[in-house]
DNA sequence: ATCGAAGTTCGACCAACGTCGTAGTACGGT
DNA sequence: ACCGTACTACGACGTTGGTCGAACTTCGAT
């Protein structure tokens, strides 16, 4: 049995960086509770599974919150057993709005 | 009679610069309509008149617009004669979230 | 095969938001 | 003094969005 790569297990459908938008990058990240999400996921380069995220809401509330991040282009996820790990799309969101990220994370806490 | 600068009228007020919060700026993006009004005003330092902006929805709507802008700490907005000069704040944006403006900038259109 | 853990889906509820029309205020020009 | 322009304030309406609980699925472990 080897160690499984977190990058390894199966993706989730996401958004192309083409079709990522940025009236809903910025919309996914107004919220405080998606926000808390990306810094944390900011500071974790290999992924954290959904249930160590925003623990302050209730788990049907996070798989909403998730999903929106997803579907903007923030996040990317994928299933491993029976968790799925979630990491920041930091390539892509660099890529597409230069300095959006890093001027977002270096707003106080 | 002198050509006023468009930073001469009355100052509507606005928040320091220590009270603007990302959530709020983020929020304030996030619209289309307020989106395109800070592309705009991007294009425009010494400032437009809230009529010249965002001429797709009524003048009430409007308002309401750059009240939330400006309540977020994105704009700041002079009252000359019967007119309200709008313009980015530029600098305290860049201040506080480095990066930031640039990026939302960049994303095409 | 069974159980428990991890997430999801669904439906409901309430708050917040974008939109408008109407009425109102304030200022400048005639 | 009057009028028109520029913008605001208020109230209404429909939509969206965040929240939850309950029921369901999926997977790994025993």
């Amino acid at each position: 049995m080897w160690l499984m790569a977190p990058t390894g297990g199966t993706p989730l459908p996401q958004p192309d960086r083409s079709e990522i938008r940025i009236e809903a990058v910025l919309a996914a990240l107004a919220d405080p509770v998606r926000l808390d999400v990306v810094r944390t996921l900011a500071g974790a380069p290999s992924g954290i599974a959904c249930g160590e995220l925003a623990r302050t809401v209730s788990p049907s509330t996070r798989t909403h919150h998730l999903n929106t991040l997803r579907a903007a282009g923030v996040i990317s996820t994928v299933a491993v057993g029976t968790r799925k790990i979630s990491s920041l799309r930091r390539e892509d969101l660099d890529a597409l709005f230069p300095g959006l990220l890093d001027g977002v994370l270096a707003a106080p806490r």
